[in-house]
DNA sequence: ACCTGAACACCGTTCAAGT
DNA sequence: ACCTGAACACCGTTCAAGT
């Protein structure tokens, strides 16, 4: 299962270099040789940590999953109570940096072709758009409006990112939160 | 007197074995010297014939754009006049063999994550959406109405083999070829 | 003009051997 | 427990040399 070491370097380490280079030039970077030679170790050794370059990528797969929906979710839920104020939140915490956006980009452009990396994203935008749906109905609205409100939402960002990944450019991540404050804020459609 | 074939192979041949490769097992499939291996020569003498692996892929594109659009035009065009029989003709042309739809699924799901092919993805749906337009429209229907059924069409089509190419299935050429034909006779939408 | 054969660089995977 | 070093198989690319 999963164990954890602090010492020497551990799956985390590995990890961390296959989501960089992800959100650097996408999941064909994810080589078992490259990654070994930046973090200063020989490629035999990434075997002690996972069965193979599958496993890795399963690994970053559950790696992203739980940084960027299921612990996203814990802490807006763990430090803010009342509906308007998660909203905010939310919205600070989803897009907190360039990176974690140009992780994202790579990991939707992989989903693409890959039907693990698929099903995962599939499973996520559920999850996020389910929560959302919650968000919005705790505020006041009716479950309705909640629900056409987050789905158009999630059209529009999955579509952009979608089109960042085809090389078309997509919004900075300034745009992109104003969106999605116009959208949650705006008039009902 | 065993064998004459071994010599005198040009770059059709390449060509021909790379696109049975990807109807099979998509463009990843494409290797130099798996190609090789099965054509019966070294992988050295592939480079008289491409500059690198890339030109290969290029020259695949191009030839599907040819056999798959320019060609199939050109056919319904030479040998049938009238409106309504251009149709048929286009879809007993266009659905000819699995392996012809195989290999659009394999382009489909490659234009997914490779821009070259995405490009020329973009330009033959175009095509075939004018086409099929224009069809429409010289067997008696108002140009308004022609591009909302050939649109239709189109992303009822092109979904069904995305979808497959996820692994997700898909209709079987005669289920295609029936909504085709339902789509373009069936009452108005 | 077309192809072979050998070479080189790069990569995934395995494994005995070290600490 | 964690890593090295060497090996093997596979692949893209180049090139001198053959026909």
């Amino acid at each position: 299962m999963v164990e954890e070491t602090k010492s020497k370097l551990g799956r985390e380490a590995w990890i961390g270099a296959a989501l960089a280079a992800i959100s650097r030039e996408g999941v064909r970077a994810v080589r078992v040789e490259a990654l070994a030679r930046e973090l200063g170790v020989t490629k035999g050794s990434f075997y002690w940590h996972f069965r193979d370059r599958a496993a890795l990528l399963d690994a970053v797969l559950e790696t992203w999953e739980r940084r960027g929906t299921t612990r996203v979710i814990e802490r807006v839920e763990a430090g803010t109570p009342t509906g308007a104020q998660r909203l905010e939140r939310l919205v600070e915490i989803a897009f907190a940096t360039d990176e974690v956006d140009r992780i994202e980009a790579g990991i939707r452009a992989w989903g693409a072709s890959d039907g693990r990396a698929s099903v995962v994203l599939r499973r996520t935008d559920a999850r996020r758009l389910d929560y959302v749906t919650e968000i919005l109905v705790g505020a006041g609205l009716d479950r309705r409006t909640a629900k056409k409100r987050a789905h158009i939402l999630f059209l529009a960002l999955i579509g952009d990112f979608t089109f960042r990944a085809h090389g078309g450019g997509g919004s900075s991540r300034q745009v992109r939160k104003e969106l999605v404050e116009l959208l949650l804020v705006g008039t009902p459609l």
